[in-house]
DNA sequence: TCGGTTACGTAC
DNA sequence: GACGTACGTAACCGAG
């Protein structure tokens, strides 16, 4: 028998933070009630407890504020929107017909205490559903603690890695280290670490105090000081198991709910999806949740093997998943390979594992040269989940692979790109499927894959492949259905094999050059460091914001500017005003400067380069940016400084392989020239087709003269570009230092000239509203729903995102056709010149110096050729001995 | 201690 | 609040 006992006050809270805010229709918040429903769900689907209950805290005080009037004194109210739900999460849990538990005077957690330490005592299993950490110390043989927001059990092992000691004497840890949620003290100065030790030198809290005098220095004279406070936190935290309270376990027996008041509540939140859940009959029973059907077999024998090659050889199409020793898969160490053919089956061959079953392993080599086979069979096409992951694994092994069939995780970033992509959501989203985790698999993450036992391994590993092709199958198709099949399987798919090739080749950087900048930029902090500490009066941290606004605006009184939600911004445009009639502001934004580029750049780079050849392999992720874009992470490379001057000898160091030279090439003007073609704008396509400068001409075109000052050109691009990104008249006049009302005007002019981007705009707001969602020149979707929304403001940006979507977004599109075609086309000549990076709007190849003029011209062809538009695109092409040269 | 959030700043 | 898309760092902070 398995007793569950759901914390019910900490699941309000969590619910309520955890959900995003939702409300009915009539403006009543429902998010906590929504998250609650749904752990309940959770909890019976899973598990289907045979008893069940639910613990709430009284409302008033109990006796723990009579013995210590700041217990939890610390807590902010409840917000108004949760407190509102909690009387209806309550008619809710009547209408589960789960009983209800609380007592006046007691805290939910004293009533868990003695209600776990009863039934345990009978030889009961009582698991408390919770995550809250204080109820560690109730964990036993026969208790457990299960946190559904994190799927993960509690038992006395968890208890230990946290406090360190068993969970009988938590509470002695508490004691010394206090808890600053619920305001108990414990010990100045002691955290967890000193805590834990102390407790296991020492044993108990008792006996610490008895021998604090052997506690040497301030450690020791603070424990001799508040050895009461010790001893009082020590009570608040340590659980009441004896509140008197008679519970029937036959109470607790898990009844039918209320199906029709469930219906009638439901109704009332406003709760689609679990209505139709209730009339599918979906409650209580299994099929909420689909059955884990898949069977998954072992394969440890070459004739298994080779059954296996056979059948993928008779299905043409398979499914890989590789499991490996790490996340990074360039530091990634095969451990095993699942495959699947057809759903709810997959095989699993390990080879390198080393815990339970890993005597019977193939050899790698063998598993190597099977794989290789499926591989160089043209006639084979293979399916995964983030492929360019197993890609890169693999390549180690010098495999690659021959035709992709489709990456559901690039299959659900086109068909929107605004939700999650990993396979866990997927199979829940799409299957109903709640896959294992890796967690419960390696014990925590306790274990790497590799000590996971070979059967254990096989299920989860099996799991993922099966599901994985249970979801190309649901997905493909949809991609045909919205006009995507072509962007996914001739641009996204052979993309990510081009992006793993990328990141294999990662970029070489000269560590000295580095580290001589570092150097020179101490320096010069170090110089202004002390200018700030003298103009300021005193030293403080320059780079706390906080630090600083009470420098600048409470001590020295200079006067605010903009606000941020938690006081006065003091960010660059603030100290840029201030710098012009003080001293100080000045300094700082020139520290600064030199802080970011040393901390995000100088000095991080190099920890991230590879010992062994000095080069650095970004990530590239395809399925991050709500546009199409590509993002660069583990570093960013996509930021790396060019716009001053300090920052762009950053550039510098990141230079060719000798015999080589970095080649870079960019689009010019591609957004603009993109809006000129999206919106057939007569001025704007006249302009880019004649090669004109066209903030030159924009500026001719608003300000009526033939002949264009530096100033009023600047003024006309930053027009143009703020067009580009639905800017308004406000934050134009701000950025040129002009008053609103002119630069309204200038809007005004601007779509006056060029009425048909005014056109084009309205078009694709009519658009975006009727369909919901906007596209790029090659069909990618982006949906807007905030357009409906109530919301001004949220109206507001979602016009500017539907405007600004088709221009970055067909933008992406484009390079990425450039890429994966300049990499064929690499290949087909033969040439050694490698891509390495990609910047939005910019290629960085390194190309042996012999190549430079086929690839410049290959490139330059490839680049400007990737689509026929109503006006000509152009690529700026440079090389050197390093990124700074190049551009 | 650790993970999430905020402020800030870099790129296109 | 008021200009779109990202990612990283330091400081800060705590019902997760």
């Amino acid at each position: 028998m398995r007793i569950f006992l759901i914390d019910g006050q900490s699941y309000i809270y969590r619910a309520f933070y955890a959900v995003r805010e939702l409300s009915t229709a009539s403006g009543f918040p429902t998010n906590a009630i929504f998250g609650f429903v749904n752990m309940l769900q959770r909890v019976q689907d899973t598990y289907q407890p045979s008893h069940l209950a639910i613990i709430f805290d009284a409302p008033g005080k109990t006796f723990r504020h009579e013995r210590y009037s700041e217990y939890k004194a610390n807590r902010q109210s409840m917000p108004d929107a949760l407190r509102q739900q909690i009387p209806r999460i309550k008619e809710v849990v009547a209408a589960y017909r789960i009983p209800a538990i609380e007592l006046a005077g007691y805290e939910a957690d004293d009533i868990l205490a003695t209600l776990a330490g009863r039934w345990d005592r009978d030889g009961a299993e009582v698991v408390l559903v919770s995550g809250d950490k204080d109820l560690m110390q109730l964990v036993s043989e026969r208790v457990t603690m299960l946190d559904t927001m994190k799927n993960k059990i509690i038992g006395i092992e968890e208890v230990r890695a946290k406090f360190g000691v068993e969970p009988g004497r938590v509470v002695e840890v508490q004691a010394l280290m206090g808890d600053s949620t619920d305001n108990i003290p414990g010990i100045p100065g002691v955290g967890p670490k000193t805590a834990m030790k102390l407790i296991a030198e020492w044993h108990d809290l008792e006996n610490v105090l008895r021998h604090s005098d052997a506690i040497k220095g301030k450690l020791g004279h603070r424990i001799r000081d508040n050895s009461e406070l010790a001893r009082l936190s020590k009570e608040l935290a340590t659980l009441c198991r004896e509140v008197p309270l008679e519970v029937e376990l036959d109470s607790l027996v898990c009844q039918e709910p209320d199906i029709d008041r469930l219906r009638e509540l439901f109704g009332e939140f406003e709760f689609r999806r679990l209505l139709d859940d209730l009339d599918a009959g979906w409650e209580f029973s299994l099929d909420d949740e689909a059955a884990k059907t898949g069977r998954y077999e072992v394969v440890r024998t070459a004739d298994q093997l080779q059954h296996v090659l056979d059948q993928i050889r008779a299905a043409k199409t398979y499914c890989l998943d590789t499991e490996t020793t790490a996340l990074n898969p360039l530091d990634a160490e095969l451990v095993g390979v699942a495959l699947s053919v057809r759903e709810e089956h997959a095989w699993y061959v390990p080879v390198g594992h080393t815990a339970a079953g890993a005597e019977a392993q193939l050899p790698r080599q063998t598993v190597l040269a099977a794989l290789r086979s499926l591989f160089e069979d043209a006639s084979l096409s293979l399916i995964g989940q983030n492929l360019k992951y197993d890609i890169l694994v693999l390549a180690k092994y010098e495999l690659w692979p021959g035709r992709l069939a489709g990456d559901t995780m690039l299959a659900s970033y086109l068909l929107d790109p605004a939700t999650r992509h990993n396979l866990n959501d997927l199979a829940w989203e799409h299957l109903h499927y709640s896959m294992t985790s890796y967690e419960e698999v390696t014990d925590g993450a306790k274990k790497g894959f590799a000590e996971v036992a070979v059967e254990a391994a096989a299920g989860y590993s099996g799991e993922d492949a099966d599901i994985t092709l249970r979801l190309a199958q649901r997905l493909f198709p949809r991609l045909d259905d919205e006009d995507m099949g072509e962007l996914f399987s001739e641009v996204e798919l052979p993309l990510a094999l081009v992006l793993a090739r990328m990141e294999l080749a990662g970029i070489l950087v000269d560590r000295d050059f580095l580290a001589g900048l570092s150097a020179e930029f101490s320096q010069h902090r170090s110089r202004l460091e002390h200018d700030i500490y003298e103009l300021a009066g005193e030293e403080f941290n320059i780079a706390s914001p906080q630090q600083l606004q009470r420098i600048l605006f409470d001590k020295l009184g200079l006067p605010r500017g903009k606000k941020t939600k938690t006081g006065s911004s003091t960010d660059s445009s603030v100290l840029e005003g201030l710098a012009e009639r003080y001293p100080l502001p000045a300094r700082i934004l020139s520290y600064r400067g030199f802080a970011k580029l040393q901390s995000t750049y100088v000095d991080a780079l190099p920890k991230l380069m590879r010992p062994d050849t000095g080069r650095l392999h970004t990530s590239f992720n395809q399925t991050v940016t709500a546009t199409g874009r590509l993002s660069s992470s583990n570093p960013n490379l996509q930021n790396i400084p060019i716009r001053s001057e300090e920052g762009r000898r950053i550039r510098a160091a990141f230079v060719p392989t000798p015999g080589h030279l970095l080649v870079s090439a960019d689009y010019s003007q591609i957004e603009l020239r993109l809006l000129a073609h999206l919106s057939r704008d007569p001025v704007l396509v006249e302009s880019f087709r004649r090669g004109q400068d066209v903030h030159a001409r924009t500026a001719t075109e608003l300000f009526g003269t033939e002949t264009v000052s530096p100033d009023q050109r600047r003024q006309a691009k930053t027009i143009n570009f703020g067009i580009i990104y639905g800017m308004g008249a406000h934050r134009l006049g701000r950025s040129l230092g002009i008053p609103f009302k002119t630069a309204q005007g200038y809007i005004d002019q601007y779509f006056a000239r060029y009425h048909g981007i005014k056109g084009y705009m309205d078009g694709v707001l009519d658009s975006a509203r009727e369909r919901g969602y906007v596209t790029t020149l090659h069909g990618r979707r982006r949906y807007v729903p905030d357009l409906r929304s109530t919301n001004r403001q949220v109206v507001s940006a979602a016009e500017r995102v539907a405007i600004n979507t088709p221009i970055q977004g067909t933008a992406a599109d484009l390079i990425k056709i450039a890429m994966v075609a300049i990499d064929r086309r690499l290949h087909e000549h033969g040439l050694a010149t490698r891509m390495l990076l990609q910047v939005h709007d910019e290629l960085l190849f390194e190309v042996p110096e012999q190549e430079l003029q086929t690839v410049t011209r290959h490139v330059r062809e490839v680049m400007e050729g990737v689509a026929a538009l109503e006006v000509p695109l152009e690529v700026e092409i440079g090389q050197g001995r390093s990124w700074a040269e190049a551009h």
